[in-house]
DNA sequence: TTGCGTGCAAAGGTTTTGCATGGCA
DNA sequence: TGCCATGCAAAACCTTTGCACGCAA
């Protein structure tokens, strides 16, 4: 069976997107810097054992405007199951986003549009507060923005 | 200077777009309408001249899941730009949403969450009508649907 | 020992580029 | 005639796949 056994190259991966926490990267991200760290990774193995870890729902992948696969850590699926995610497009931050508003826009696709939203997939783009030139955001104390408004 | 002349294969395009409306299309669409037509185009053409089109901003460029670039006609950027796009994740189809309801989910997360969400480049992702198993949605004539919905 | 995991190389698919030719102005 | 535009083929890229070997259990 798939996963069953513990090698050095998927614990270093692991490692690897223990310490890169949610921020997104590039197989050859993971590729060099492993050829850095003097712990060499074939790519077939990076690109398989993120497929695998996509399939089972901690990473997220997603296609760059430049056509490169981009790949983020979701350190807990069940918990960010739940949730939106918003991305920066200038600093590259993935933001949590658990909002009343975004059932609300769900729940109206679904009866308005017929489209269900996914939230797994779905990456809402845009300027956080940071590059936007407004203060800090405050993200909580886990990275997650909860926020019960409802209009 | 670019774009300078006109040739059959920039006007046989540019029809091409015309009749497309919103639609997505990829360039083996463009290349095998062509085809079709009698009127071959080569496909670096096509690459070339939807860059150029993209570039002074009458197309936008998308990419799918499948890791192939999808082109779609902006007859009027302005009004594209200002409403956003679904996904199917099973059909790959795009949709686009004229929404009050995200007009209002933009002000919310610029509001409460510092987050300035940009119509070009997010993209929401899920199941359309069809592939969820609904009836057909009525996409409207050019292929935008537009709600006034508010809540 | 068993069979999953890995790495290399090759294949597959999409997009870009070099270059000679074609065609607009 | 002067140059931009086009098309072919090759190259450049990214990702997937086949296969033999390595290694965990």
């Amino acid at each position: 069976m798939r996963g069953e056994y513990s090698t050095r190259q998927k614990r270093e991966l692991l490692k690897f997107l223990q310490e890169r926490g949610m921020r997104h990267f590039s197989v050859d991200d993971v590729v060099f810097e492993m050829q850095d760290r003097g712990e060499k990774v074939g790519r077939s193995t990076v690109y398989r054992y993120l497929e695998q870890l996509a399939a089972q729902g901690s990473v997220r992948k997603y296609q760059s405007t430049q056509g490169v696969t981009q790949y983020q850590h979701v350190e807990d699926a069940a918990r960010c199951g739940g949730h939106f995610h918003m991305m920066c497009s200038r600093c590259g931050d993935l933001l949590h986003v658990d909002c009343k508003l975004m059932d609300t826009l769900s729940n109206h696709l679904m009866a308005e549009h017929g489209f269900m939203l996914d939230p797994r997939e779905t990456i809402l783009v845009g300027l956080c507060e940071r590059c936007n030139g407004g203060e800090a955001a405050d993200h909580g104390a886990d990275g997650v923005e909860v926020c019960d408004h409802r209009l």
